[in-house]
DNA sequence: TGTCCACTGGAAGGGAGGGCTT
DNA sequence: AAGCCCTCCCTTCCAGTGGACA
């Protein structure tokens, strides 16, 4: 009558009741190191209690700074601060742009904030934009307040869709008669103001932040404080957040990775029914992080880009050099036309190269052969046997299991 | 020195899919 | 039902290009 979760539930854990402070999400209740930034951004957002606008902000700052736990930190503040000083109504709303990428989305969910009992909520495609904008703006002045919208991850905002909404939001309080909208920008892009038309650019950075990247010591710090609640006394060995800390420092002073980092090198040692986490199970976690990262990142592909990846995979298995765009692209004709799919035209597998060499799963280099041409020469960035494991997941990839590829490069059709 | 390959990557636009408006 | 709008994914078209070769 044994249950099958016993002998896990058996298992003593080396977290305490409080392992959410290893999650990325989590809000701690001090921002070590960023007590500076805090408080420039405060000074700055403080006129919004009286009721003023507030300038707009950029911030800048690469991932894992600690730019989007200040603005959540401040907005945390700052509605509570309204609560008890407020002479005017502060609305704070959070955007982040890497999925609220387009002007239709951010009109959106701007306008569906400000909801009364007899409003209609905005559908999430169908109105044209003046329509939103209209609505938007009107329930922004009914409600008659400060609004302050923080756009994360801005740049990828504007690299899809311009600077077109940029414009019409920071130039909304033109038309306002009784609320005053703030803009607050976070970039990871420090030449991100080049895509900006100067006017917007001038709007949007009335204030500047630029967060430095973490040292090594002040992630050893972040992480002594995060551990002190998550993980139980004695559990680590003493090494091991000196340890992750050093390699989130080489990754350019990523705070996000060194608690990533720690978290899963705490669950390697529980599962392995470890007494304490070690410098060893720091570094099978670094491995572990890698290869999902990348898994998911193949996982998430569309087709084509799986049928792309796929020759590149069978090519290296076969230990045959890198491909060329042509090459990759008539091999891919082959492999789509086994499982009858039609081909995407050069053009558009091009596009799709470029997305995979982003994404770091391929490294395409643009290479000049002369007289014979121009063109990108790529390879596998990733071990071809994980990448293979996670392709043969896809159903119509898993047709193509045995197949083979022609030994000649060239092929005509 | 000019030619010319094999593309690259920008621009424009089509059409399907979501949904609203009249 | 017909006519719109917005976004996404693609196609078509095409000017532009680094550098080996004649």
């Amino acid at each position: 009558m044994t249950n099958i979760f016993e002998k896990h539930i058996r298992k003593a854990t080396l977290f305490t009741a409080h392992r959410e402070a290893l999650y990325p999400n989590y809000l701690p209740d001090i921002l070590p190191h960023r007590e500076e930034e805090v408080d420039r951004l405060a000074e700055i957002l403080v006129t919004s209690l009286y009721g003023e606008k507030p300038s707009n902000v950029l911030i800048f700052g690469k991932t894992g700074t600690g730019k989007t736990a200040v603005v959540q930190y401040i907005g945390r503040e700052l509605r509570g601060a309204a609560e008890v000083y407020g002479k005017a109504k502060i609305k704070y709303i959070y955007l982040n742009c890497e999925t609220v990428d387009t002007p239709y989305s951010v009109l959106q969910n701007i306008g569906n904030q400000f909801i009364d009992n007899n409003d209609e909520k905005i559908p999430f495609t169908g109105w044209p934009i003046d329509k939103i904008f209209t609505t938007a703006k009107e329930r922004i002045d009914k409600w008659n307040g400060v609004v302050i919208i923080v756009l994360d991850e801005i740049d990828k905002l504007v690299s899809k869709s311009g600077d077109d909404i940029l414009y019409k939001l920071a130039h909304m309080n033109d038309v306002l008669e009784n609320s005053k909208i703030s803009i607050v920008g976070i970039s990871n892009e420090l030449r991100f103001t080049e895509l900006l038309d100067a006017r917007v650019k001038s709007r949007l950075s009335e204030e500047k932040m630029i967060f430095a990247p973490y040292n090594a010591k002040q992630l050893e710090d972040i992480l002594e404080k995060r551990a002190s609640i998550a993980i139980k006394k004695d559990a680590l060995d003493e090494d091991v957040i000196r340890l992750c800390a050093a390699i989130a420092a080489q990754e350019h002073g990523d705070a996000r990775r060194a608690i990533d980092l720690l978290r899963i090198s705490v669950e390697m040692a529980e599962r392995e029914g470890a007494e304490m986490v070690t410098e060893r199970h720091v570094y099978l976690a670094k491995n572990k992080i890698e290869l999902d990262c990348v898994a998911e990142a193949i996982r998430t592909l569309p087709l084509h880009s799986k049928l792309l990846l796929l020759v590149l995979v069978l090519n290296d298995e076969s230990g045959r050099e890198n491909l060329t765009t042509g090459e990759l692209y008539s091999m891919y004709k082959i492999l789509s036309k086994k499982i009858a799919v039609s081909a995407l035209t050069q053009r558009r597998i091009s596009d799709l190269i470029t997305e995979m060499d982003t994404l770091g799963l391929i490294n395409a280099n643009l290479h000049s052969f002369g007289r014979y041409g121009r063109t990108k020469v790529i390879e596998l960035a990733v071990p071809w046997n994980e990448a293979k494991k996670v392709l043969l997941e896809d159903e119509y990839i898993a047709e193509l299991r045995s197949v083979n590829l022609p030994n000649q490069k060239k092929l005509t059709f």
